[in-house]
DNA sequence: ATTATATGTATCATAATATGATACGTCAAC
DNA sequence: GTTGACGTATCATATTATGATACATATAAT
């Protein structure tokens, strides 16, 4: 009945995992019963998988209040993504250079379907708690990083994403016409960087130079938040951008040699 | 035959645990034989397990090498982490300022078992790849940051993990001795701070400092790692280590407050 | 080229394993 | 003291995972 493609799913682990992604920003820490809730799993079979989930650690109990809540297992795992990207290796230390020649809040974005992905974040300055932690998604249209890498698409696949992936109004200046955002890109496919501007916080200047692969197209941006508050767009352009390029062009080859070299 | 405790117990969903775990630094992509060989598992199981996971967005899977990799999915979880827990949203605007005062390399540890897990990490000066990223697990007796930790234990357990805690010898300057081990804690214990010389990586000095909790025992510290080359411990002491407290001991009320007042 | 070896993929009968309804215990609110 | 909400434990049933085997595909050796 359930019929997804049998014999090789594997049902219980899957579920578990739904555990595992009832837990987000909004949802710190569940109780039995939110569990079974969020999953839409029955309670029963909710107490089994986080008992499981919790005796091989990768949830943590609360003795008293008995909510469970991610274990530090959860970091491990990020370490082990840090280790299994290839780009991470190469950009690391260049991020490190350009944060602190800039003194400003810089981030390593990869596309992520129609999202980006932080992946890495040095921040600098004060900030939405959000906004220092890695592992945040945004819709790929509302991101200065994501712009500059969708304006590395071959001319189909760049309309093809303005048109259908998703916008969410994040602040009242979120950008939700795509045709603006199209203009935006066009833009950044012209100068080789895109700029967003209060698209997820108010008053927030982001740019981004993308990080070309062997083929061509951006994978990755390199990205740079500033308060609008202290930053015109012509002082970014002039003082931030050639060093975010810089940086930017100095993984793209770095990488692609990686890819052709490696095992 | 397994009898775990069965019934309350999914073999299925902790296979599949197992599988997520095999990745390491180490081994950052695994092909279908050697998930099994690390795994222990029959090639039948991991096909299919490996498969659910990747369904599921757990695990990328090269198209040409078939070599599976830990996906996006690994950062997110690390994401849901950060909002889970209380003690990061306290102390990432400090650390940032911190950071940005001593423009030296900043991490957040917590104690995790016998081990400290790095929680955040704020690298100001290029190093070692695994000094930069979230996630390592190092036993607690050979960072200052455990050090700083155990020295606020009450004399009982303090001397249990000194005596049966784990040690890896990381250098040839990896302190072995669980007697210098014990005065470290003890001076760490007397001065309210701990430091540490070549534990981890050579001629690298760590400070740290303890962030207590509501009923006075670490569970966590502030660190800062520093080269040799550049710093001596008089210079530690007197440059680095007031803000270092400062910091810490800025975290430790909040945190007190946010627990005891918290939903 | 041809064979051999390794590695990934698909199938299927069997029973072991997960299932979920139910009942019990505990705590807090009213 | 009673009620309700929530976590915990039990158990008969059949759904679901199992793993042996056979097939396909890629890589290396002869």
């Amino acid at each position: 009945m359930k019929t997804k493609q049998d014999t090789l799913y594997v049902g219980s682990l899957a579920k578990g995992l739904r555990l595992l992604r009832a837990f987000d920003e909004g949802h710190t820490d569940l109780s039995l019963g939110e569990l079974a809730q969020r999953t839409g799993l029955d309670k029963s079979a909710t107490q089994r998988l986080a008992n499981t989930l919790h005796v091989e650690g990768m949830l943590d109990k609360d003795p008293v209040t008995r909510r469970f809540r991610p274990s530090h297992a959860w970091l491990q795992m990020a370490y082990a993504y840090y280790w299994s990207d290839p780009l991470i290796g190469q950009a690391m230390p260049k991020l490190i250079n350009l944060s602190q020649e800039l003194g400003e809040t810089v981030n390593l974005a990869e596309i992520s379907g129609d999202h980006i992905i932080y992946v890495s974040r040095l921040p600098c300055k004060r900030t939405y708690f959000a906004a220092t932690i890695i592992g945040r998604r945004l819709p790929a249209l509302s991101t200065s990083g994501g712009r500059a890498i969708i304006a590395t698409f071959p001319e189909y696949e760049r309309r093809h994403a303005i048109e259908t992936w998703p916008i969410t109004p994040f602040t009242p200046s979120t950008t939700l016409d795509r045709d603006l955002i199209a203009t935006s890109i066009a833009e950044a496919a012209r100068d080789g960087f895109a700029v967003s501007t209060g698209q997820m916080i108010l008053n927030e200047i982001g740019v981004a130079s993308p990080i070309i692969g062997h083929d061509g197209r951006a994978f990755a941006a390199v990205q740079c938040s500033v308060s609008a508050h202290t930053w015109t767009r012509e002082r970014i352009v002039a003082d931030i951008l050639p060093k975010l390029q810089d940086t930017a062009n100095a993984i793209s080859p770095a990488f692609r040699a990686h890819r052709a070299g490696g095992a």
